[in-house]
DNA sequence: CATAATTTTTAGGTATCCCTAAATGTGATT
DNA sequence: AATCACATTTAGGGATACCTAAAAATTATG
């Protein structure tokens, strides 16, 4: 299976934290298909580089920094997901295009893509091929 | 630096391999900036994977295979740029964006960013903003 | 055509991220 | 408080893709 990524570490840490004050090993290895003792090794390393706080059989939370990654992802994340369900894609691949490609993406794009949205949001209101301003 | 993707080879013996008949060991490793030893290596896994013919001092040409997956990632690349250039990002940006979504992107959405692009265009061609259909 | 220059490969090593198995810590139950 | 179940970490390995240095093959030159 293929080798997972800082972004994606702090993906499911960031979904797993939620509400609780700590991201367990033993969840973080379940969600993300791998085994408990890879956990480990890698909050520490994630720790070292100050993505998360890491402690020792509590879990990890993420840093100021590690949250701010978690929800650039985010926001790209949901914002390539609409933009490709409103191009007609089916939800499915929409959300799998999405998860690849937020990772891939510069936030010029992404703005362009979040003003996209919003004109023909706006054209939709108007009814469909209105001329827009 | 990042370590390079078996799409990355292909693509890169694709662009050197035009005309002449081989991709040179030496030249891939430039176009890659790695070292020579590790383009050797990489070449008889590739060629081993049936994604090259790779011959000992003569280099590297893609397979029928190879060929079908390097054009598929040419098509990919051109549409992605294109669409973002449409979208108003600027041209190193969706150059580098197309480069790195190519690889992440299901045939799927290609198609439909190919119908969104032909029907800009006719649009476009009526004026903008004009009602399609 | 022999030797020098260059290209390519081979050999051995490093870093990363995963694994299994064994050891250790933690929290719940009696 | 001792034990038990479970969670977590540690220790030791494997695969992959890179590296450097040295060896070997090819190509160019006097």
């Amino acid at each position: 299976m293929k080798k997972k990524t800082v972004e994606e570490y702090i993906e499911v840490i960031f979904s797993l934290q939620h509400g609780k004050e700590y991201a367990h090993t033993t969840d973080i290895a379940k969600e993300m298909n791998i085994k408990p003792s890879s956990v480990t090794e890698m909050l520490q390393k994630l720790d070292n580089d100050g993505f998360i706080e890491y402690h020792s059989y509590k879990g990890a939370k993420l840093t100021k920094r590690g949250e701010k990654i978690a929800n650039e992802l985010e926001m790209k994340h949901h914002t390539i997901e609409e933009f490709l369900i409103m191009l007609g894609v089916n939800e499915k691949n929409a959300k799998e295009d999405a998860c690849e490609i937020e990772h891939h993406v510069s936030n010029e794009t992404i703005e362009h893509l979040v003003h996209f949205i919003e004109s023909f949001r706006k054209k939709d209101r108007r009814g469909q091929g209105i001329k827009e301003k």
